[in-house]
DNA sequence: CAGTAGAATAATAATCTTTCGCATTTGGCG
DNA sequence: CGCCAAATGCGAAAGATTATTATTCTACTG
């Protein structure tokens, strides 16, 4: 269970750890902020610093528990990892959040960073647009 | 020239604006935070408010002068829109940026929101790892 | 199961980037 | 030249995240 979790990745478990991490995996919501994962915690009931949901989850990114996530609009967003890496896909109306895995562009990025002599560490896609449920209450043009 | 470029943006032509506007084409760096383009005023003996850079870089994007980009590292920065959209290469060790398009993965990104049923607005591909130059000094593993 | 050293937390202050508010100045036009 | 809306300068404020430090808790030990 969680607490294992925490221990394999080298962290003692204490309560607040152990609460972030139930947050991350039962909450409706896959991508959260610093700040969801506060308020969540408030309505469970926790009485959990902001700060030390800022520090828990940046130990847990340092672990490969979760990745973080800089979409637009100022808070970085945080989810489990899944060991696979994906991309976004969001929403600029309702900040919808979808994921995809594209074979053919993880190969052309490689290709890219050969021919300008790089080597990769990382990199991220955001496709930013409007949603298919969003686009039904306007008048498309 | 210049104050025909902002005229033609539909701005007042300021000393301001035409000091930023003169910095992001003449710096060697395409590339600037507002920080940077502040630093290069007061090089240039210019006394202009931090703000103002702010406000002037916001407007001159909206007026699609210019455009923003949110890369590693708390600053926007921005550069001088040339029209084509691009995508980037950055270097972790030193900073370096460079330039690429692909068509390919363009087309990818399409059929991906296709899918999705999103209409795409914007999307935004970052590579990190490290430059050539940099790689060099470092025993590669 | 109590005792303890070291790690983690809570609370608050600090930092960093960006934006706001408002008094003052300036550019465009008659 | 002189007016007025628009733009600027400056300081304060906001929003997100990190640092500081005293206190509490966890993982051992005997
Ligand atoms: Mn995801
Ligand atoms: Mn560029
Ligand atoms: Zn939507
Ligand atoms: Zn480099």
């Amino acid at each position: 269970m969680k607490s294992q979790n925490l221990k394999d990745a080298g962290l003692k478990v204490t309560l607040p750890r152990l609460k972030i991490l139930e947050i991350l995996d039962k909450s409706p919501q896959r991508h959260m902020s610093a700040e969801d994962v506060y308020k969540a915690l408030l309505d469970a009931g926790e009485d959990i610093g902001l700060a030390t949901v800022y520090r828990v989850l940046t130990q847990f990114e340092a672990a490969g528990l979760v990745d973080r996530h800089k979409f637009e609009g100022g808070q970085a967003v945080f989810e489990l990892s899944e060991g696979e890496h994906h991309d976004h896909l969001l929403c600029v109306k309702c900040g919808r959040v979808d994921e995809f895995v594209d074979e053919m562009i993880e190969e052309r990025q490689h290709s890219i960073a050969d021919r300008f002599g790089y080597k990769i560490t990382d990199h991220c896609l955001y496709i930013y647009g409007v949603c298919p449920d969003c686009r039904k209450g306007e008048q498309d043009r």
